[in-house]
Formats: C-alpha cells, structure tokens, sequence
DNA sequence: CGGTTTTGACCAGCGC
DNA sequence: GCGCTGGTCAAAACCG
C-alpha cells in the first residue's frame, strides 16, 4: 500500500512521461534560484568517511561531523517517485513538523556508492516535490535510457 | 528466492 | 541535566 502514491495520472502517463515532466522542471529550477545547496568547504570528492558501506564495521552511527555536498530541488511532480536513472532503497520514513506529509528517505544501492536522497512535500503546494541529494554518485548509470542519460550528464555538470 | 519495503525503536546532537 | 527532534537501523512482510 505504501503512501498515498501511485495515483490515476502516473499508470496512465507510464514512467517515462512521468520522468520527462520532472527532469525538464528540475533542470528549470535548479539553475534559477540555484536551490540551497551550499558546498561549503568539502567537495563532492569527500573520499570515504566513517560511514562507509562495508566501512561500517562498527554500529557508531555518529558520523555526521564531517559536511557532505547536499544539493536541493523542487521539482513539481504529483509523484515523489523521481527516477533519476540510480537504483534506490529506501530505509526510512519520517513525519515533519511542518508538514503533514511524512518524508521519505532513499539510499543508493551500491558497493561504495553511498548517496542518499530525501523526498519531502510541501504542505501548501502538494504538487512540489523538494529532493535533497547528498553525496556524489561514483559509478555509471546502468539505466538505458539514452535520452535520460543524457540529460543526467547535464545534471552534474551543472553541479 | 532475492530484493525491497514497512513500522517501530534507538541513538546522537542540540536546546533550554 | 534533561527533553526533544531528527535521523538511522533492525526485523518482518510482501512482491516480481
């Protein structure tokens, strides 16, 4: 069952029309208000922290000391299912204090590729979709979405 | 069968 | 010092 997903308009507009609307908004809105993302001092070449996945030898979770590159965007889609071409687990969920919606928190499955996203809705526009990505993807996309690769290439340029 | 998801509980950091 | 929030992990359940 899951959240309240998978409405009317998603299974009649397939994934791929899904994908395209979001991406062309992303693209949009992350270079006109350039989001919050704030690199600060660390670049997305971080190396590997303590937090590593087959680093975390130990069950210290306290890793959070070090600033990881978090990068922010609203996208308006009606689905917070935004496939970006990376394969995602997800591992947890959340409810905000502003909002009434829970927020939802994804993990790249990959063997040393530890980026995590975060999906959360606005409460006053249910149709924004604001996903925070953190930490840089290392490896290919194994998607074969050509198209979409493409435009995936563009993303991080842009970052 | 594997992979993934879901809920609850736990921990750490921060605030007061 | 204690409380609170946020964030993460764990086990179990479910799907393809």
């Amino acid at each position: 069952m899951s959240l309240n997903m998978v409405p009317s308009s998603y299974g009649s507009t397939d994934l791929e029309g899904a994908k395209g609307n979001g991406f062309l908004g992303l693209m949009q809105e992350m270079e006109a208000p350039a989001a919050s993302l704030n690199v600060d001092n660390i670049s997305q070449n971080r190396a590997f922290v303590g937090s590593v996945s087959e680093g975390r030898v130990e069950k210290k979770r306290g890793e959070k000391k070090i600033r990881k590159p978090k990068y922010a965007f609203q996208t308006r889609s009606q689905v917070d299912i935004l496939d970006d071409g990376y394969r995602w687990r997800k591992y947890g969920q959340k409810a905000v204090k502003n909002n009434k919606f829970p927020r939802s928190y994804y993990r790249c499955t990959h063997q040393g590729c530890n980026v995590k996203k975060q999906v959360q809705r606005l409460t006053k526009d249910e149709g924004i979709v604001v996903t925070t990505y953190e930490g840089t993807h290392s490896h290919q996309i194994e998607k074969s979405t050509d198209n979409f690769e493409h435009i995936l290439r563009q993303m991080q340029i842009y970052s």
